[in-house]
DNA sequence: GAGTGGTCTAGACCACGGA
DNA sequence: CCGTGGTCTAGACCACTCA
């Protein structure tokens, strides 16, 4: 079990504070020869450190110690960037792709829409210290967001969404579920294969009880906490 | 990018149902042989397939094909077993270790304790269609269960101590986050150290606003999924 | 262009599970 | 007791990153 010890003797490490978040691991080479091991037993530790989520990697550039988790709380309603700024962290957000077009299956499910139905979608990409963190799709009904995509959505797409057109968000309601980081996403968030994911589906209802807006989160599982208050 | 191409195959296996929940997959040499590449090769695919969530193994028995994931619903406030029996699956729950004792750091903080305050504990071993999926830790006030350890708690710890008590619940909060399953934890669930795992920690408060029950649970990742409604 | 991480090979030994 | 999965070795090649 030479991997396990030498995931404690790094873990230690970190825990101490010795590591600053963002920085790099030296080589795998280097590490190995300081364990006195192989590249194959040594990544076997790394892999155990990233699924505890206390260094992250990224493809091809090398380990890295992990920041902070993200605290995502199920009952606030933010976008990204003014969730990110509330906790101190350097949030970014890419718009990758904006279009208007018929739904596809996965949309038509999630929206609940009859078939043949049009909706825009929009494509993030959102990054906290230049780190891609997550990719999130939104499925935005156009029955009841005409011309959304005519304008840039500086402030975020849910805020937009509440502002402009004055519909209110009653209700939302999650499915989360753990995955592999795989295939376009995967690259996009600068990830290896099979790097462990968390996927956050969340359905937006107005008042009348439609879905009005959905969203497919991709995340780094190690960049994130989720956290709710329930009332019964 | 073998191990990708090996972990499609499997996949798409799996997805047509060629394969049962349950089922034990062929030994990693045969497996090896039959895709032409060498044990490590393989093993990549069936981590892969692991972080997928499509497979799970369990400790130096092997691979089997995934069950569905156990639905959690963080706005019910269930035990295990009837929870997974409203799910159509075969429950099961093993006591491992009951006692009061002076609360330790990790209890007094989640229980919001003063100094030296006792509480009981209780740890569970959960498992579904005989697999181990999840290690629990009660830790309950004695402040508000006095003798609570000397009755068995067949019909669920939560349940008892609304029922007996007639603690009401009026709120609860939860943390979810991920990490790997290691140690003693990691045996229990006949899981191999690294394995992808889901902590959720929940606080049960009463009509006063104190928190009355807290609750570490570990779960293999694969076998739940978290779901919630919230009204805003 | 040097060095890195990603991938792969072809073995080996051991401890454990299950028959 | 056999076969299995868990662990480890000592290499190799390639494509990519970064200086």
């Amino acid at each position: 079990m030479q991997y396990i010890k030498i995931n404690q003797m790094i873990a230690e490490q970190i825990e101490q504070g010795m590591l600053e978040p963002g920085q790099k691991l030296p080589s795998e080479r280097q590490l190995a020869e300081s364990f006195d091991t192989t590249r194959v037993t040594l990544r076997e530790a790394l892999s155990l450190l990233e699924a505890e989520g206390l260094i992250f990697r990224a493809d091809r550039r090398g380990w890295f110690i992990s920041y902070p988790r993200l605290s995502f709380d199920l009952k606030k309603c933010l976008d990204f960037i003014p969730l990110a700024q509330q906790q101190q962290r350097q949030p970014k957000v890419q718009t990758l792709l904006k279009k208007t077009s018929l739904a596809n299956k996965q949309a038509t499910q999630l929206l609940g829409l009859v078939p043949f139905s049009e909706v825009h979608q929009i494509d993030q990409l959102r990054s906290l210290e230049s780190r891609p963190v997550s990719f999130v799709t939104y499925w935005i009904s156009k029955k009841h967001f005409k011309d959304f995509l005519t304008t840039e959505e500086i402030s975020g797409v849910i805020r937009r969404c509440q502002e402009e057109y004055s519909v209110a968000i009653a209700s939302l309601s999650y499915a989360v579920t753990t995955s592999a980081l795989l295939g376009d996403i995967c690259q996009l968030l600068h990830a290896t294969p099979g790097t462990p994911g968390v996927v956050i589906t969340r359905r937006y209802y107005n008042q009348q009880g439609e879905v009005v807006i959905a969203e497919v989160a991709h995340w780094q599982h190690n960049a994130l906490q989720i956290e709710a208050d329930i009332e019964l």
